[in-house]
DNA sequence: CTTGGAATGTCAACAAGGCTGACGTATTCT
DNA sequence: AGAATACGTCAGCCTTGTTGACATTCCAAG
């Protein structure tokens, strides 16, 4: 493939900057996740709930499929979830006006509440990260994290970043 | 440090762009782990056990406590993978020699096989993501990776990185 | 030399959150 | 009319995390 490591070049495609990569994602992914985690290990919700509140939120009005294959879980798995959000009334489902088949997903104001608590939990780290590392990093962190993702994740990924909400 | 949003400026820290680079990190970590996660499908381990091998193999001869606080389970939770792994012939405890209490893990010539299995794997997309992005977006990657570790894991990280192994 | 505490291992029980398979119901499409 | 789609649900399984309790081994301080 590429030969010749030319002048300055290649060093960052040593194995031992991929391997320092690949453990930097793990320890902050750790990081990524602890303040939602902090806050809904009192409540009786985890990670997963976390996830489906987030991606309600952000595109309300949603459908199950939809979600299912954002989230990338069975509709067993989500539906347990959903079942306890609908339950303790923070998602509301309602019947498809188009196609009644459908279920479109929207957070109550006792959900839209919870969503607020956790994400600025999580945005206040992942800005003090930005704001540490300065916007040219930010760009770089970006470039590579979507270089990194698989093919259905970046379509979903850009189909929610491309939005005109 | 800096206040004024003068220029250019601050519009890498709008909420848009934190949501963003949430998501973005939300995807780019399922592409992170799909290749390991893969490979251990067909055998009888999980993500667990690929990140037990992954810091043993790291530092050879690391003790249980050690590799807890790296991990962040508990020591049962641990127990159970690292018992599999042993009974299996991919790692040897060796208890210590200064302190006898202590184990030194290592992998043996099965668990370093399966160690580059799946580093390979892993670091296949990683190098991939890297050279797809360029030099200086993979620094800036590292650099808000590292701003978002909690303390403890960056002090991990860094002890691993700044090793002369 | 004794003893307290540290490091490790192990048992039991439990929960979250994945999974598969099977089935039912309503709705829509062909 | 019949096939396909969207969703929900029941049952059962696995991995990986948790807590609590307890045994063993060993170092180090008194």
């Amino acid at each position: 493939m590429n030969d010749v490591p030319s002048g300055q070049s290649l060093l960052f495609l040593t194995d031992e900057q991929i391997r320092q990569g690949i453990e930097a994602m793990f320890f902050a992914y750790r990081g990524f996740t602890a303040d939602p985690d902090r806050i809904l290990e009192d409540k009786a919700y985890g990670r997963a709930h976390h996830r489906a509140i987030h991606f309600i939120n952000r595109s309300p009005g949603t459908t199950v499929n939809n979600l299912l294959s954002i989230l990338g879980v069975t509709k067993q798995s989500l539906n347990r979830v959903l079942r306890s959000l609908i339950e303790d009334g923070l998602v509301e489902s309602r019947v498809g006006k188009v196609d009644k088949r459908e279920r479109n997903l929207f957070l109550t104001e006792a959900g839209a509440s919870l969503e607020r608590e956790l994400s600025d939990a999580q945005r206040d780290r992942m800005r003090a990260a930005f704001r540490a590392a300065g916007p040219s990093a930010v760009a770089g962190f970006r470039q590579v994290l979507e270089a990194m993702m698989d093919e259905d994740m970046r379509r979903h990924y850009e189909a929610l970043r491309d939005r005109t909400t």
